[in-house]
DNA sequence: TAGTGGTCTAGACCACATA
DNA sequence: ATGTGGTCTAGACCACTAG
């Protein structure tokens, strides 16, 4: 029989069975089985559960903490992952530090409003063009200067009641206000970064000439399944700060 | 990788039989017992080897396959990681893609000369200030148009008879080249990045007006046991192209 | 057909946390 | 003392590759 000539992939002819029970874990995680920061099933009840042994259970839980999605404790046990936790977590996904030292950035809200999807945005965000968001433009700053101007675009379905009252009065990362407040889990996101000049205005903000290099870090981010839930621009100022990345 | 020798941490008090294994297999790598490319024992030779169970093995393994220090083929055996093969692996610390697409560049020397050591590098490369080292100049090219001006400094006692007319000659990646000529291998890197204006010389290689804003990839690569070998400074015009990095 | 890595199991013991 | 995840073992079988 002539092999047909797939693309790349030549869908695996079987699924192991830990991966299977990766998936039910994942919807399991997706439906709220079990809440944020909380701690899941021992590996013991979830092998007798699903009728493997404990050592595929294990390397299922092992490839969701690979993913970030549980955090496993020796002597506790393994946890749903959250962004509200200690700063390691809660700043997860920041990868601009301070060229020096390695101060956390403290965040000021600029403003709240609605809007409607761009074509670009609807694109990212696997949206209609026209339909509902909201744009938080807020600034990151370090030492009490101000280094990033951050315009947080979401799709309004899913953050219904987000207000500028509400977002001030979260003490911890914003990532961990969606969570708590909105139900929604940012799993993972990727970013393209370009060199832009700053314009007048974020110039201002940022308390550099017009014109000054920045980066333009363009953000988008998904919860369960890859679907995007945010789409993020941020003009980081280059002069006492870098972003960071780590090659493996 | 190897975990970075942390400050804070309390020395753990056992190390794990696989991890010991591990550091073991890690010094036959670095001391070429096999070749890159090559095949490595069996898991099986392996284990009789160190007198351990296959599973015990199989571990060290795999933790070597995640820090990209060897491959495992199944059927085939387990290699050890080379820049030198496919595309992929070849362009694996590359970060820069088009706008558009998903081509490769090509690269053209601009310069190799000889030089010393500054002080910034120095520290960098781990080196006295003022030991010799040899400095490579290049452009990468997108459809035959310069997107990034790289400055590569390594340092001279590693990579002895390097020569412009070598380097010229050799069609693959330059991390290849080093592999292979100089038995020196890149296991990973740190990147910071910032936005600068070109200056005139750079504009003028890159074809864009000075002080357009580019951005600025300073990256330190290391061989084993976390040595730097390489210090690289890239200039990037993100007129078409982008940084794109994934956030887990 | 033989050899490789990949999966799955069952059980023992260790390290860590908490009560 | 108990329960959790972490390590280690031994063996069976599966999937893939090559001669």
């Amino acid at each position: 029989m002539t092999k047909p000539a797939l693309s790349a992939e030549p869908a695996p002819s079987f699924r192991p069975l830990y991966l299977q029970i990766k998936d039910l874990l994942v919807r399991s995680l997706e439906t709220g089985e079990w809440r944020p920061g909380e701690a899941i099933a021992s590996e013991l009840v979830l092998a007798s559960r699903f009728g493997v042994s404990q050592g595929t259970v294990r390397k299922a839980l092992d490839a969701l903490a690979a993913d970030h999605l549980v955090v496993r404790r020796q002597g506790k046990g393994t946890f749903v992952a959250t962004h509200t936790e200690e700063a390691q977590s809660s700043f997860r996904f920041l990868r601009i530090r301070q060229d020096g030292g390695s101060e956390l950035p403290a965040s000021r809200l600029l403003d709240v409003r609605r809007g409607k999807a761009s074509a670009e945005v609807a694109r990212l965000l696997e949206v209609k063009p026209g339909d509902p968001v909201v744009v938080v433009r807020r600034v990151l700053e370090w030492g009490g200067r101000p280094v990033i101007v951050d315009d947080i675009t979401l799709p309004a379905a899913l953050f219904r009641g987000l207000t500028r009252a509400k977002l001030e009065s979260y003490a911890g990362s914003m990532y961990g206000f969606f969570e708590t407040q909105f139900g929604v889990r940012m799993l993972n996101a990727q970013e393209r970064i370009k060199a832009v000049p700053a314009d007048p205005a974020t110039a201002g903000v940022l308390g550099v000439p017009a014109g000054t290099p920045l980066l333009a870090v363009d953000r988008v981010a998904h919860t369960y399944g890859g679907r995007p839930v945010e789409y993020r621009r941020g003009l980081c100022s280059t002069a006492a700060h870098h972003y960071f990345n780590v090659l493996g």
